[in-house]
DNA sequence: TCTTGAACCTCTAGTCACTAGAGACATTAC
DNA sequence: GTAATGTCTCTAGTGACTAGAGGTTCAAGA
């Protein structure tokens, strides 16, 4: 049995962050002792190995709520489960989209100005008050 | 002179948002009609325009409101949009770069279930609960 | 001119996933 | 026994909005 502290130190997650896993029902109300500290044990630190992984991965709270439920009633919870790892690996590829378009834009831009001296107006500024200066949609 | 309904209309920018940015101080403080409603000019639309553009590149409201200022003096504005511009640039390389390992670690514990019956325990949780399982560190 | 209904106003509170700080109590090392 | 460190609960703050209540103003049609 270890203290709070303990428990942050080996999963590097922090103190507050551990008591705030807890009041949102990530974690199971922790074991106390006669003076009222938590305690934990190995299947708290490896449940909370297994949130702080996913937190990592980007999962919500609330997702990883859900992959927590499946895996304590586990009838059917592989199905189930894959079907949340995917829809968020949707996710993330629509993010990696956006933020390689977003890239390519914010590399003209800040080319613009320390080349070949274009210093009547910053380029930058007028890049971001002029949205046809764009080479896309965004 | 157009009402805060219109310019939202035409920046496609929600109203409570407009009104958010100005007490932010990234918009000035409207004009009045005689009854209290806001009432907004060219300048304004341009301003907001300028505004989403950055938003929509991720720039913080923070560095919205540098970028703002180095508007109204532009001496030596150039250089200085051109930093914020590019430590954006950095902070955008590094948010691809690790959505791009999360894609592939999520692909690969998603694939896990759906192919030749590895059903005994689920992939997906147990690729979640053990790092080690992971291609690289994150 | 009057009325109706949409748009507008301010203010407060909620979102997500934490983080920070105050003030009090517990544990541990010496 | 004492001092230092750790832990407790509680409240409030973060960023960038969003939602809702309850009231006022505007514009268009009769």
């Amino acid at each position: 049995m270890f203290s709070i502290g303990e428990l942050s130190k080996r999963t590097k997650v922090k103190v507050p962050t551990i008591r705030y896993y807890e009041e949102m029902g990530l974690l199971p109300e922790a074991e106390r002792t006669s003076g009222n500290q938590r305690r934990y044990n190995k299947a708290g630190l490896e449940r909370l190995s297994f949130i702080r992984h996913a937190r990592d991965l980007g999962f919500s709270i609330e997702a990883i709520s859900s992959l927590i439920e499946l895996h304590e009633h586990p009838d059917r919870s592989c199905e189930a489960a894959t079907e949340i790892a995917t829809s968020h690996l949707e996710d993330v590829r629509v993010k990696i989209k956006r933020l390689k378009t977003l890239e390519k834009e914010l590399t003209r831009i800040s080319k613009g100005c320390d080349g070949e001296g274009v210093s009547e107006d910053c380029y930058v500024l007028a890049s971001l008050a002029d949205h046809n200066l764009c080479d896309r949609d965004h």
